[in-house]
DNA sequence: CGCTTAGCGTCTACAGTGTAGGCATCCCTG
DNA sequence: CAGGGATGCCTACACTGTAGACGCTAAGCG
């Protein structure tokens, strides 16, 4: 991955290939997976790359941009290949696609989720509205006018983040407490305030996140091509 | 709202009343309304409180803790009064609710959707569970057995949540840029990448948050009640 | 070939952060 | 009124992001 240095820099032991921005950012997101995003300091990363961290600003302009440029790249790792005729079934491989894409970067998610909070859309990294774009034009390729369009993307790209939210939140639960020490971790809980919520111990273990989102998906589909069938559309039943 | 000091501290100016859990986690909320989340230092909540830094951590053991606190004070104006005997009414007034919630506190919502993911469900505030067990409760009332009003509510809260920060983000454009400015902000994407998304500008400006969660929840309240009345609702073909 | 020039890597330095530990002081309780 | 536990304030430390200046290196030009 990193044979770009044509430099004769090295004739000792080579341990200084010219970095790269992509270098740079790759590393960002390795320190991530495995140490999580507090873990991702500037001088963290120099001493990762084995580099000085004021050289890090030549690559990135600030901790803010180096966040961007995390995400953008694990956004990368999503493609959206139009290989199926039927939108709803794109979207329904998308969704999964994204899913995975979350649980193989758990720490990533909160960036996520929040970067674009803090920057204006058209600002955004060209990477992270990729997806976005691909998906308009799925729908758009389907027949979808551009506000239709619009709105599928929003209830659907909604849903999906909301999952995976949830998804994550639970898995936490699994990974630091085994079944027993959730119910004790429930138990700290005063018994007449939470009744539901300590009698759900046992089910919240097995949670199948797979089955769960493409039952979701299922929904929102049905009702979406539902409601955009009938041109009748008003919320009231 | 600060009546709670019986203190005879102050002949002078009465300038320190004694303080107190619920005055420093609402004037921290009132600092992260007002100037966001990296405004929320230990140093700048204590001066805004006339107070040494270092006292706050008697009300609150880390910053983490302090930020929980938000998160915690800010669900806590949220209340699911069960006053309809519809669920389905129930669940979409809450999500309104909620909505205006995340219109108040634009800048909590970050820690909303990001705190339980490092907290493990048994050990998170007490008020960050309530909504859920509230929620669960009235589910139980109105008939779901246990697991299917846990799927009912990951459903519904995991909808709710993608909204808000789809809205959110929707947000920011409009407050910092106007329509020409958005255009303009699109207008940097190269155009052959990203047609769709440039010829949404318009359709952009105009965004009915309310109108969209409304009509969100009753496609997702539709399909919910439909699926959980058929019993063959396994994921399989 | 020698010189310039622009980039790159490294060092030092500074303001600001969370937080541990140690006093002094207050107020409430007995 | 005396005790005592909680509270308020201060100093100090390790660590963060980042600005600015210094030398080296490698490439372009006469």
């Amino acid at each position: 991955m990193t044979p770009a240095a044509k430099t004769t820099t090295g004739p000792a032991s080579g341990q200084k290939p010219r970095l790269n921005q992509e270098i740079v950012l790759s590393t960002a997101l390795a320190l991530v997976d495995a140490e999580g995003l507090d873990a991702l300091t500037m001088r963290r990363l120099g001493q990762e790359l084995g580099r000085d961290p004021m050289g890090l600003y030549r690559y990135a302009a600030n901790r803010a941009a180096l966040l961007d440029g995390v995400t953008e790249l694990v956004l990368n790792e999503l493609d959206v290949v139009p290989d199926h005729p039927d939108w709803q079934v794109q979207l329904r491989r998308i969704a999964h696609d994204l899913r995975l894409l979350a649980l193989r970067h758990p720490n990533v998610v909160p960036l996520l989720v929040t970067r674009p909070l803090s920057t204006p859309l058209g600002l955004r990294p060209v990477g992270t509205l990729r997806p976005l774009e691909q998906i308009l034009s799925l729908l758009s390729a389907a027949g979808f006018a551009p506000a239709d369009a619009l709105h599928v993307y929003r209830a659907y790209y909604g849903f999906i983040y909301g999952h995976i939210l949830n998804e994550l939140q639970e898995l936490i639960v699994d990974a630091d407490e085994d079944e027993a020490l959730l119910r004790l971790g429930l138990h700290r809980l005063p018994a007449k305030e939470f009744p539901q919520l300590r009698a759900l111990a046992p089910f919240l273990a097995d949670y199948d996140g797979e089955a769960e989102l493409d039952e979701g998906i299922s929904i929102l589909l049905a009702g979406l091509s539902a409601r955009l069938a009938d041109p009748k559309k008003t919320t009231q039943p």
